[in-house]
DNA sequence: ATTAGTCATAGACATGATCTATATCTCCTC
DNA sequence: GAGGAGATATAGATCATGTCTATGACTAAT
């Protein structure tokens, strides 16, 4: 099994078989000559056969030359093609870069970054995979993502998480609820308007209980929805008060058909973090990916 | 064009990976662990991607370096393939022996020593090319044949020639003739009668004419075959007196279907001489015949 | 005959592969 | 939680061997 010839002779044959000259093989491989020669007596020696006949014009295969040049040859083609695609790796022009995290978060906050690094990097592929915080923190330690992106805090001393952009997270009303606007309510002022929230395992949804019950105030939705689109749509309509991150609504906050309800309690903000595992090496496509994400 | 990689690190990757282990990889390439390590570390640093994950248990490819691998798998197969496959060319397990002569030598002489080489080199292809002299001189110079035999004496300073057996060629004539038993003829008496040569172009028709020129005489045949089998056929016949090497008709000079027909002169006798290229190295397969004829 | 190309050989040299010894880390067991 | 058994990493010394220069030998063509 596996002999103990060296694989580098095998480089030196392919090229001195396919130059057809020991001269030839040497200046492709930055050698010299005499450096040539000896490497392809070596391997001739240690394969116990004669591959070359040396005329002097050159050197030409022998039968058995042929034949070791039918193996050699499709293999060292083989590992030019994967040189070649490490090199496209190294670069990005080919790969792939695997991203978990909040369809939110993709839509809201990441879609921008995503389209630039699309445009700037087109050969790397884009998997992006949603799922809830802890979803995406097991995808993560599966090796099934590159990196994820997800609301802080994260505690995890397996990953390593890099802080993103703050966001601020609010209470949103429609025109339906237009005498809040300008107003600074309290808890339980608010408590008595119906209240849309997202679905109970996310972050957002965590934070927002919490701060009420340490208020000593349970916040009880009437509605309860899965997709951020949801819960502004459902504002807008005037079905309630919806709890959104307040930079995903800024185009509904600017054209005016939603308007921010205040609370007389600070609502803490809250940061995005991305997550990559520590003490794993980063893919060339992740690492270039989480420098152009501020 | 092939990076200023040294190919021995990628055996060392295959390794590595193959087993998941670096401590496994060395054991398998008689190394130590630090080298594999330090092989491995060197192989990233010049492809400039991390390949492999480093854990406690052992390590596993990167997605880059799964990449990596899928080619340089296919490319150390091809190579142990080719390994194995010199090491059975070496040991004549596989292989092809292309010997060039005439029909009559194969039939007559070499069928024995062909018969024993197959037996004991069943993987060993055989390839009979028949031809003239000349001929079989240049499919040698053309490389089409590795060994030619053919009569003595050839003088050609390309070809290494290797005497071996000594033939005599002598008349010899049927029950019809039975009167000559016992004589010695002079050329003139044997001219009286009907000869049988062989054709034109061979070496042994050519012997026999220039020693009847050196006598002063012209031998003309009454017929003109053109193989060995014929040539005995119609002397057995009664057509005419045959010239013939005697070893091709043992079996019929010993039944008494032929008998020497003797002359008063000496035929010089002639041998069969196995020709190689000279100063280009011969197969194992030629080298290992050429032993097994005497 | 000369020249210009080929490959082969010899011996010096230096690169770099490999080793030993040790550190570091993680997982698993008690 | 302490300790052991396994893994890989690091550092530095050593020495094998790949590589070079210089030269020789041979061939083919001018």
């Amino acid at each position: 099994m596996s002999m103990t010839n060296n694989y580098e002779l095998y480089k030196v044959f392919y090229w001195a078989a396919k130059t057809g000259s020991l001269t030839q093989a040497a200046k492709a491989l930055y050698l010299t000559q005499p450096s040539v020669s000896h490497a392809i007596k070596q391997l001739e020696e240690r394969v116990g056969l004669t591959l070359f006949y040396r005329n002097a014009k050159g050197v030409s295969l022998t039968q058995e030359g042929k034949i070791l040049f039918s193996y050699i040859e499709q293999s060292q083609i083989l590992i030019s093609l994967a040189e070649e695609k490490m090199e496209a790796l190294k670069s990005l022009e080919s790969g792939e870069l695997r991203i978990g995290g909040s369809d939110s978060l993709f839509k809201h906050y990441l879609l921008p970054y995503l389209e630039d690094f699309h445009v700037r990097y087109p050969g790397i592929k884009l998997h992006l995979k949603h799922g809830t915080t802890p979803e995406v923190i097991s995808y993560l330690k599966e090796g099934r993502i590159d990196l994820g992106v997800v609301r802080m805090p994260i505690v995890d001393a397996q990953l390593e998480v890099t802080e993103s952009t703050e966001l601020q997270d609010c209470f949103v009303a429609g025109e339906r609820y237009a005498e809040l606007g300008g107003q600074t309510l309290t808890m339980e002022e608010l408590m008595k308007y119906p209240i849309i929230l997202f679905s109970r395992n996310s972050r957002v949804r965590m934070a927002i209980n919490e701060l009420f019950e340490k208020y000593g105030h349970e916040l009880k939705p009437d509605i309860e929805v899965g997709s951020v689109d949801l819960l502004i749509e459902f504002a807008r309509r005037g079905l309630g008060i919806s709890y959104v991150t307040r930079e995903f609504v800024a185009k509904e906050l600017k054209e005016g058909s939603l308007f921010e309800v205040k609370l007389d309690v600070e609502i803490p903000p809250s940061k995005v973090g991305i997550m990559v595992m520590r003490n794993l090496p980063i893919s060339a496509a992740a690492t270039k990916f989480i420098e152009m994400v501020p």
